[in-house]
RNA sequence: GGAGAGGUGGCUGAGUGGUCGAAAGCACCGGUCUUGAAAACCGGCGACGGUUUACCCCGUCCCAGGGUUCGAAUCCCUGCCUCUCCGCCA
């Protein structure tokens, strides 16, 4: 959520900020709706002070043994008066209210103009795409009848689920111990085992709702909870409602869960193999850090995601997010985009933003600064370290030998009990 | 699932209709004392919002949402959560 003192102080700087986003914000409506609501609210503050005296008074005469009954007739009409201006300066803040909650975060100054994808800046990369003395496959025909089951995992539930067994099953929990181990023993932070089933409270927070709900999928039962789409979800409302000691920051939470997402709007995209699914696994980084260094914070995380690619020897390119491509809560998304070599493309694999206050804002989630002892918002970022079933994909298809095994990558044999082949004939 | 007890400031914890935004303690901040530190003592110390250059002042907030009342932390209703005991269960 935006800082709403800056929406009001500069309301037209705000407006251009937003046309970055091609959102068009209606200044005048606004200043007319804030206006009213300065009114609303001078006014019933006004009325509440009054009742507050007179009442205050009745207490006093009543103590004092005098006759209140001519205090209380002064009193009769207030209280219709007073109820009509709460009711209506409500109004105008709900209504205030959904209009600044649904504004996405301010960009910041070093994002790119333009509207998609095809605008995202590439900032660095490292390797090359993998070269074969063959023609690569890509991870569904390499896999097909050996391990990676679209047709059971449809049978099962529908499309967009899938089945692994046996020697890929084993590759993919590998992966995620793997990564979860290098974030904890090398970058700093501590593993979390979170729900995966939240409240609206926790999307709200993180800026899921109420504007991205379709995205969701949400439980039939008497509680009104959400499968989670990504740990973020969770692990970045732990600090929902807390003030934090100044002295406990940064926090650097990580965690490894399942992922579910409706992919309502993308049909027909990636519709095949396991790069859109409703279910994917993902181990995620989230910092909560001071205000001031929340920048740095960003270039650190994302590093630490990157690093998981470089021990896996996975040629991948670090890309700048555009204008018209980075989330609502974001100021600034780096993507990792892995090379693969089935599609001949780079394919996001990892999305590291900094939110700022954002999601704190939001969250209310703050920290006492010791110098002036006053609370002032956290900035909180999040990325993935790495999406689980994409980095499968990833080292299927770039670690293929021409007799349809997979060798597995240096750095992960002591996940897979030493063994360095799979899918050998 | 059955029975009971609770949800109050950063934390612990008093407060059952009238200057209660709320005792006390802890923590924290400032000061006195001390070579320094600790202890002791003195003082300060909730959040959010409105108005204001600022001070002040005003409003809202004692889990959430309704209700009763001139007036609610306190009474009533609903919901959520926590704890204890019993039952069931991975």
């Amino acid at each position: 959520m935006l800082d709403p003192k800056l929406l009001r102080n500069q309301t037209t700087f705000v407006a251009e900020q937003l046309s970055r986003r091609n959102i068009v914000f209606n200044v005048e409506a606004y200043t007319q709706l804030e206006s009213k609501r300065r009114e609303l609210q001078v006014k019933t503050q006004e009325l509440q002070n009054e009742r507050n005296t007179r009442s205050k008074s009745i207490g006093k005469a009543k103590a004092a043994g005098e006759n209140i009954q001519p205090l209380l007739s002064q009193v009769a009409e207030l209280g219709d008066a007073l109820k009509a201006a709460e009711q209506s300066l409500a109004e105008v803040q709900a209504e205030l209210e959904q209009l600044i909650q649904g504004l996405p975060n301010l960009l910041h100054a070093s994002v790119p103009d333009g509207r998609n994808e095809d605008e995202n800046v590439e900032i660095r990369h490292w390797g090359e795409p993998t070269v074969f003395d063959f023609e690569p496959k890509d991870h569904v025909d390499l896999t097909h009848g050996k391990g990676m089951d679209f047709e059971t995992g449809a049978k099962l539930t529908g499309s967009r689920f899938v089945v692994m067994q046996g020697g890929i099953a084993r590759l993919h929990r590998a992966l995620t111990q793997f990564m979860l181990d290098v974030h904890t023993q090398h970058h700093g932070y501590e593993e979390m085992y979170v729900p995966y089933l939240v409240n609206q409270d926790s999307l709200f927070g993180t800026g899921q709702l109420p504007k991205f709900e379709e995205d969701l999928f949400k439980l039939q039962h008497d509680n009104e909870y959400y499968l989670i789409p990504t740990s973020e979800v969770p692990v970045t409302n732990l600090v929902r409602d807390e003030i934090i000691e100044a002295k406990r920051l940064p926090l650097r939470f990580t965690a490894h869960t399942p992922c579910f997402r409706s992919e309502a709007g993308s049909y027909g995209k990636d519709t095949r193999g396991m790069i859109r699914q409703h279910q994917f696994e993902k181990v995620e980084l989230i910092q909560i850090v001071h205000p001031e260094q929340s920048w740095e914070a960003l270039e650190e995380l994302t590093g630490h995601a990157e690093n998981i690619l470089q021990r896996l020897e996975l040629p991948y390119r670090v890309m700048l997010l555009c204008a018209g491509d980075t989330g609502a809560a974001a100021a600034k998304t780096y993507d990792l985009e892995v090379w693969l070599p089935g599609q001949g493309k780079y394919r996001e694999i990892s999305s590291c933003s900094n939110t700022q206050d954002y999601q704190a804002r939001r969250m209310q989630a703050r920290w006492r600064n010791p110098e002036t002892q006053k609370t002032e918002l956290v900035h909180t970022l999040n990325g993935s370290g790495l999406a689980v079933g994409r980095t499968l994909v990833a080292v299927l298809e770039n670690y293929q030998n021409t007799d349809g095994s997979v060798t597995i990558p240096k750095a992960l044999r002591g996940y897979m009990g030493g063994c360095k082949k799979i899918l050998e004939k």
